[in-house]
DNA sequence: GTATATTACGAAAACGGTTTCGTGTTGATA
DNA sequence: TATCAACACGAAACCGTTTTCGTAATATAC
């Protein structure tokens, strides 16, 4: 450790004013306590010696850190990063500091992670589930910390199991929209590029599509959904996918699925928008500077960090004891592109 | 606040076994001191009631937080989630974690932040310039914390006036060798398009677009060089340079710029990479699902972000007075894909 | 002149740990 | 049996704040 010409402490500057710590501390507080002429003194030497009081200190007597803990499964999704963003806007605002912690899908670090957090780092959790956690279905790690009494708000990847705050779009009509809008272009055999079921957020966006065909008239043929893992795509399998169905628009439960196949799509021949449509979610650059540009189901996630941050600090923040848990559902909004007909 | 089963404390433990707080921290360190009998029992008693040390408390009295704080200009930027990333793994590894700031290339956000937890909050700095901060070319802010014995590890944006480690890739041979692979291939009309001069990057990869055409006995022609602000790409501007110059490649100083005029040269009915071949930088999703895929200089971005925090977590443990400051340069390396010639 | 209020400050506990040092008890040694 | 080391534990200081409570000194009231 470097040369620490370390910061000066209220013991110092009772020390060297000839006045008590408590005095020194309310005088810097502007307490009516204080005389003037100390209060001056006081402030004036503090300012002198830019003194700042130790976070520390004060979270250790205050029991409250100002600090948001949030736990993510990734970083590098546009999607994640927007959030990340919003909560540290308002966060921010608030004067609270986010430390972000990153599952990377793994269950197991998403709890060593929360155990690292929970034991008085921060004042509260925000987070989204591993899909590790989600298949498994282990959700102990998160009552555990509820129970300690600090507050969880859950985003996106939420889990019905646990009793806490919840932000999420409204991932079903998310499909749903997706679905019809290209029924209203015609589209009849429309296939869908997923997860694994286990995923909350495709899930209910694979029902939002059953939903829509159902209500179009349109049959649901489990032969058009292709899953897919969400990391390294088979461009094979997507291409005899394609082969073998004759479909005449995909819709993706994420971007990259939606550009990795549209180009697949494209070295086959097809013709984007008209002979195939695309459309995706998350509202990232990939879907802008694709090419062509991808229409997608917008998540908002930067609103949703928003709206997360603010719920849990308003619950760090309140006074009362009784427990009351909301789910908030932002709606999902189209923005339409190229890679849909007009 | 919701209803807090609060944690056990020593003193907690202390009281129900009737020893003192020494006894109970000397045998859950497992210290020779205590007798086993006497360890067992506590050790017993705080692994049924879950018993975990608070960390502000250690905090305290250690003077270390195990927290590091990481101040960057913008997190939706691929680059620096891969930093970020980097940082993680190393640091978590090293039981650390990480405190995420946006200054938003705002000079006053990055003083603010920086102010906000160099109060106690944190071990060290790993950083990145904002933009206006390079603009105004005030660190104060950073002296005043390395003045504290906070140290600092400046990546990818630093300055030189400021003495603390650093690590970049080297640009200027990243601009270099981007600039010499269009040379190779036979190109002689090679066009760079960067932001102002200011992003010590962007400065230093159009040294080496220029040392790369002087070498190869090609003029440096200024009106070959686009400077186009970071947001709002202006689509006419481009189509304008493309159509006033006869270009046959451009070597772009990010992935964002690349991929955009790359859409606007297809749009104007180049074909790439025969008539116009295209080079970026940063190796994100952006480069590899576009369309054709972008050959970049790829910066090694979680590579980065390991050596930092490798750097800075050695810097916070060392015990030794000695004020040595280095500077890592890595390499970057090209990867090639289809917007450029086999 | 005495009783009471007010002013201005300090002592000390508290937050939850770590660590140094002191000490009563035991057992071994001479 | 006196001496001493080893053992096992507790008291207390400390990290840097906040906050309650007590109290001397002064001012006010009667």
């Amino acid at each position: 450790m470097p040369n620490l010409k370390s910061k000066i402490t209220l013991k110092d500057i009772a020390r060297e004013l000839e006045v008590s710590i408590s005095t020194v501390s309310k005088a810097l507080k502007n307490s009516e306590e204080i005389s003037r002429d100390t209060k001056e003194k006081i402030q004036a030497f503090a300012r002198l010696y830019n003194y700042k009081p130790n976070n520390i200190a004060i979270s250790l007597k205050n029991k409250r850190t100002k600090n948001i803990g949030v736990v993510i499964p990734d970083i590098v999704h546009h999607f994640f990063t927007t959030v990340i963003r919003g909560i540290e806007k308002y966060a921010n605002a608030k004067g609270y500091n986010v430390i972000v912690c990153l599952s990377e899908e793994s269950f197991d670090k998403e709890v060593i992670n929360m155990e690292m957090l929970a034991n008085g780092s921060i004042d509260g959790f925000i987070m989204s589930l591993s899909s590790e956690t989600q298949a498994k279905g282990d959700y102990n790690h998160l009552r555990e910390v509820t129970e300690q009494g600090i507050p969880v708000v859950l985003f996106d990847r939420i889990t019905n199991e646990v009793e806490c705050d919840k932000v999420v779009i409204d991932d079903q009509l998310g499909g749903y929209l997706a679905t019809k809008k290209l029924v209203g272009q015609g589209k009849k055999k429309i296939a869908l590029i997923t997860t694994d079921d286990y995923l909350s957020v495709s899930k209910a966006r694979t029902e939002g599509y059953k939903k829509a065909l159902l209500e179009s008239n349109l049959p649901v043929d489990e032969s058009r959904i292709l899953k897919l893992p969400t990391m390294d795509m088979d461009e094979n399998k997507i291409r005899k996918f394609f082969n073998s169905q004759e479909i005449d628009a995909v819709m993706c439960v994420n971007e990259i699925f939606a550009v990795f196949s549209m180009r697949v799509a494209l070295e086959q021949g097809f013709k984007i928008p008209e002979e195939i449509s695309f459309i995706g979610f998350t509202n990232g650059l990939l879907s802008k500077y694709a090419n062509p540009s991808l229409t997608v189901v917008a998540q908002h996630g930067e609103r949703m960090g928003e709206i997360s941050a603010q719920m849990l600090i308003d619950k760090v923040e309140s006074e009362n004891e009784e427990e009351t848990f909301q789910t908030k559902i932002l709606e999902p909004t189209l923005v339409v592109r190229d890679s849909t007909i007009n």
